[in-house]
DNA sequence: TGTTAGCACTCTCAACCATCGAGTGCTAAT
DNA sequence: ATTAGCACTCGATGGTTGAGAGTGCTAACA
């Protein structure tokens, strides 16, 4: 069977009325609606067609019909019309840069905020993936006592604290000499070049501390360990209950289960890094507590660096050109901003 | 009326029974679950004087009694067995210090973690105050291009670090004189003691970089107001999903609502700062959200500086003898291993 | 006088049923 | 090919009913 112009304006009308109102769409609301100079009973042949097609089902025999994941796909890729941004949410979202703060985690809990805000889904946003970014400057600073603070900063601004433990007969003259040593050894490298081979040739030159100076190698490796687990930020969890398909306290509970556990929403993000917007619809997804949600998502960079990606969780109905055209601005703008900021 | 002997034995009975069903209790529960040799009606008698005491009530006249929030109180101040805590909860607890991180804000998040864990309540912890601690140190770290990067080293290992513009003509030569001048003056004082005057008096031997000088110290005072508002750690929210009153969506979400206002949050926990673990009940909280739920709460300290509050959250009908054991335990392990850490 | 058995009464909850309405699929007419 | 008409299906709504849990009251009892 063909996919006509008929039954494309058809499913695009009851897509559209689907997602704004969450019930079955039945022909007579087409009809009226969104009327097109024919009569319910040819609509209910088509609907019947889009439905053996896999574009439409019935919950029940006698309910109207819900548009399939296939048709979202279908939806997403071909019908939708890209909406633009209100003048409002432009400008709403132009806040985030006003605060002129050159920290990058900072900016990130900014977008995280206005995307959930602006759009009324729950947000995810991936912080920067450190092995992405280049090591810039590394300083020990002496801490009361015997502890030193290591801090790595990088070309996107980032900084890596760890606290280490430091004999008591070292000053911070020395300090200071082996974060100069380890600066310009690592200087314009990638933490994933930050390997055991060139830490060897460093370590020949400070016999003098191998002890200290190993401790701060671990400290140096193990914050690479741990930062490969990216910060996770969210916004906007609670919005799910704005949708009624969310109403069974078991689904919304599921949800939220879902969104505490960081490790699985970085894995669900990290994913895809392409340029460009990412729609996954329902089940294209493959975890089973988001079966029935969407994503779209985008990445945002430093220069033509990837650094990181952010995202609009909703259910499988979303908004699809709105989410779309507000991720899609923003992760543009952050990108933009973010690059001015790091990048002379 | 008098409390006698009986009546609050009837009374634990009662707040006993509630806290693990969740079901109003009648008497003849008591009579068999609780039996001390009365019958039913003697307890239904008694019962009777009870509420009109004010410690229990019904939901409707033909249902067991609920206690009130004023028979919670009683419960907590005289009526509850601490228990002890089990030996894998002691177990459990310990892997919060095991990874021996020196990181203050690794540890607490590990504490919301746990708590929350252990009780199957919500858990707050706020994290450190910098009103409360010592500058030990105080750095400028150059970055790549025109920006450098303010590390604030407290006697709680905190760090607060804030990036600044630099003039393009500073080397880090003078970034470091800079950072000895301020490290020398505010060494061993509060946040709250650096006050502008005192940073007049080092402003006049700085007249040669006036204007970056000034970036320095905003970059300062505004670090200062911004951590005011400390970080809020949160453990186990949808834990409240397991509790049947909250199966209600609208109270549900509520509550999560009121969890993600952090500022709300804040001022909630922070206005209790004696030491010993402090309960709220129900209608004693003066949030109207929080009118249906119980804080158990601690604070944590440094020495005998306290530092931060942590608690649980749960509805008012939580197994305080648990939250209490749980939250003054950790509370107490807490604070030694803070101590031992960054006190010497 | 305090305690208890008995009983009538109240109220919620779940099950049941009838009804309503939205929507369909089919058929026959256009 | 389209459409009007109609019988049919199925979920949602609302009212009724009976069971069960629990009470308060009264009268008998130790």
């Amino acid at each position: 069977m063909q996919l006509g112009k008929r039954k494309l304006q058809i499913l695009q009308a009851v897509i559209d009325d689907y997602i704004c109102s969450g019930e079955p769409v039945g022909s007579r609301t087409i009809a009226k609606k969104y009327g097109m100079g024919i009569s319910p009973a040819t609509i209910r042949n088509e609907m019947s067609d889009l439905e053996e097609m896999g574009y439409l089902h019935q919950p029940h025999t006698s309910a109207g019909r819900i548009p399939s994941d296939k048709a979202y796909r279908l939806y997403v890729d071909k019908l939708m019309k890209i909406r633009m941004l209100t003048a409002a949410e432009a400008e709403y979202i132009k806040n985030i840069y006003e605060q002129r703060t050159a920290e990058i985690e900072k900016v990130i809990e900014q977008v995280a905020r206005v995307l959930s805000d602006i759009t009324n889904y729950t947000s995810v946003v991936l912080g920067p993936q450190l092995n992405k970014v280049l090591i810039k400057h590394i300083q020990l600073i002496p801490v009361e006592g015997q502890y030193a603070l290591l801090v790595v900063v990088t070309s996107a601004g980032i900084i890596k604290d760890t606290i280490i433990r430091v004999p008591a007969d070292i000053d911070s003259g020395y300090l200071n000499r082996v974060s100069n040593m380890l600066t310009e050894h690592y200087r314009d490298k990638t933490f994933a070049e930050v390997d055991l081979n060139s830490i060897q040739d460093v370590q020949k030159e400070m016999i003098r501390q191998k002890e200290f100076f190993n401790s701060v190698v671990d400290a140096l490796t193990e914050s690479i360990a741990q930062k490969e687990q990216t910060e996770v930020y969210l916004g906007g969890t609670t919005n799910i209950f704005n949708f009624p398909e969310y109403r069974d306290i078991m689904k919304a509970k599921a949800f939220l289960s879902f969104m505490e556990q960081k490790n699985l929403l970085y894995s669900l993000l990290s994913k895809f890094d392409k340029k460009g917007v990412t729609v996954v619809i329902g089940t294209e997804n493959e975890y089973e507590q988001m079966k029935e949600c969407s994503i779209v998502m985008t990445t945002y960079s430093i220069g033509d660096k990837v650094l990181g990606t952010m995202g609009l969780i909703g259910p499988t109905r979303m908004e699809y050109s709105k989410a779309v055209s507000v991720v899609r601005y923003v992760g543009e703008t952050v990108s933009k901003y973010l690059t001015s900021l790091f990048e002379e």
